[in-house]
DNA sequence: GCGAAAAATTGGAACGTTCCAATCAAAATC
DNA sequence: GATTTTGATTGGAACGTTCCAATTTTTCGC
């Protein structure tokens, strides 16, 4: 590999020189300049971003973890992080975790070892200490659709679940149903947790509770689309119709969701604009060495298809 | 952050007597050894992987290239190469390159710059430049499902495609079809190519060409399953009845492949397996530093679901 | 208890950058 | 023409490891 030095010893001049001429940050003259260009171009030089890491103590990359990068949502987010942080010159490393806390610890010390200027968090286990563990050392983590938290030093970027829950039950309950379950993916996941509280709070508003899915539910709430897709399964293999005998609602609308075959009622988020923003947050508060405390909603929409209908009579 | 220095000076020893005690790599007194690893639990210490990779030379970092991550079949295999990796103590750096030219470029350069150590293609535009940019500055590669490849540096490691078509034509073949055509995802991907090519020659087989699918075909074999899902859409859409109207076949057995109101006829890939062995290869050459040059088919077989049926009389 | 062998420990030189203070050259001021 | 100002360029010291040769300490045979 062709490094600093060889570029300044074919161009004739210092390695300072050349340093200048990469980074345009300090003057030099045009004849110099040109000189170490071409040097450059002859040699085919690609400056060492490790070496600059080790001066810089930064290493201009960034952790994303998910749960699931099979989920299309989670999918979406991590292609969007990518897209965001590479053209802020940031690289991605991605920790697929499936919300197992010995995965989660692992990508943790990966991380804090490479030293990674920020963590976005998709998706954790129940009782996470991933946050903490980040966050005592000083790297800024950013939840993205994850919910609150109780750590001021977290930032927060979330679709807005409350208002989303209750658009769902409103929709449901006019179409008649009475009896409604909520499925959520994991127990262990710390996702859906949020959700299914804004579940409980729009049905007691309407003096009802959930009940179990084989109780008798007129209508299933799923905490986000995959799982939505996979309970029509589950109840049509059954013998149940959908929605004929029970409705179907999901969350996130991944483009499956739109397919003719599926036609899933369900919320639709902005998985790019969520990665966008999160990116921006942790990035920011990287380049000034701060935690990101900023916490924001996303709008939310109910999208209504053909997965839900009038409850059996 | 604190240092191997800080660590040494707190347990009262030489620096080297610290890296000794973290890699295990010199005789180290019981004692001592006591000492040190009091002090790192003290400190909290991460070894600084920057540090270690510069003097190494080698970042323990390998990239991954793919089309869409938004596609399961490739987040599957991201999935794995991401896991197979990191057992190995490798980090992974994920590119999304929608199979760009321009993309693929800027992650050439970025993954050059950061020294990683092999890089696996899941995926790339027609007549990319990556495999040749990446091998010409001795960065190990495998294409991971893409075929083949004159380049003998290459690594390959593919389903047989040639095997899977044949296969697929003759069901089809045998449920009456003679009107067939072939749908690919971007004319501008290189995969696909080699299926089609395979496609091509099982149909040659049997006295038949190739139709367009508004030409009146009765069967459309896709080149993956998220294609031929989108086919279905469309035809249905249109409303043609699958498979009464026109058969659809896949490729890969995505998850979804097999719910119930889909079913798609297809090929069943092992996405996981081949993660694995192109993550074995591409580390494998990176550390007796030299090109992979291994090729290997993995097995594939025929799922026959309900998307496939009698053409219409 | 002596010398040699083995075990344990150490300082310093890399790795390839950046950054700063210092130097050098050229232009501008009086 | 001596002096300042400005513009260009430079060497050397970091950054935090690893690795090697060298040194110090311990163990052991006799």
């Amino acid at each position: 590999m062709t490094t600093l030095m060889d570029v300044a010893e074919r161009a004739g001049v210092s390695k300072s020189t050349v340093s200048n001429v990469i980074r345009g940050t300090a003057m030099v003259a045009e004849e110099t300049r040109l000189k170490v260009e071409r040097a450059i171009a002859e040699t085919g030089y690609h400056p060492n971003a490790i070496a600059r890491s080790l001066k810089a103590r930064s290493s201009s990359a960034i952790g994303i973890v998910v749960p699931d990068l099979t989920n299309p949502f989670y999918a979406q987010l991590a292609v969007g992080v990518e897209r965001a942080a590479s053209a802020l010159g940031y690289a991605v490393l991605t920790a697929n975790t499936e919300c197992l806390p010995s995965t989660e610890e692992d990508a943790a010390r990966a991380w804090l070892e490479r030293r990674v200027d920020g963590v976005i968090i998709g998706g954790m286990s129940l009782a996470s200490t991933l946050p903490k563990v980040l966050l005592d050392r000083d790297v800024p983590v950013v939840l993205a659709s994850l919910g609150e938290s109780d750590d001021p030093r977290l930032g927060v970027i979330d679709h807005d679940d409350a208002a989303a829950m209750e658009a769902i039950v409103e929709h449901l309950y006019g179409l008649g149903h009475r009896r409604l379950a909520f499925v959520s993916d994991h127990l262990r996941e710390h996702a859906g947790e949020r959700r299914y509280l804004g579940f409980k709070k729009a049905l007691k508003k309407r003096r009802l509770v959930p009940i179990a899915i084989d109780d008798g539910a007129t209508a299933v709430v799923a905490h986000n689309d995959m799982q939505a897709i996979a309970t029509i399964d589950r109840l049509e293999r059954r013998g149940l119709r959908v929605p004929d005998d029970v409705s179907v609602v999901g969350f996130d609308d991944v483009p499956l969701a739109a397919h003719n075959r599926i036609q899933l009622t369900t919320v639709r988020s902005d998985a790019t604009e969520m990665s966008r923003r999160a990116v921006d947050l942790v990035v920011g508060a990287a380049r000034e060495s701060r935690h990101v405390s900023h916490r924001e909603l996303l709008e939310v929409t109910l999208v209504v298809r053909s997965t839900t209908g009038r409850p059996p009579l």
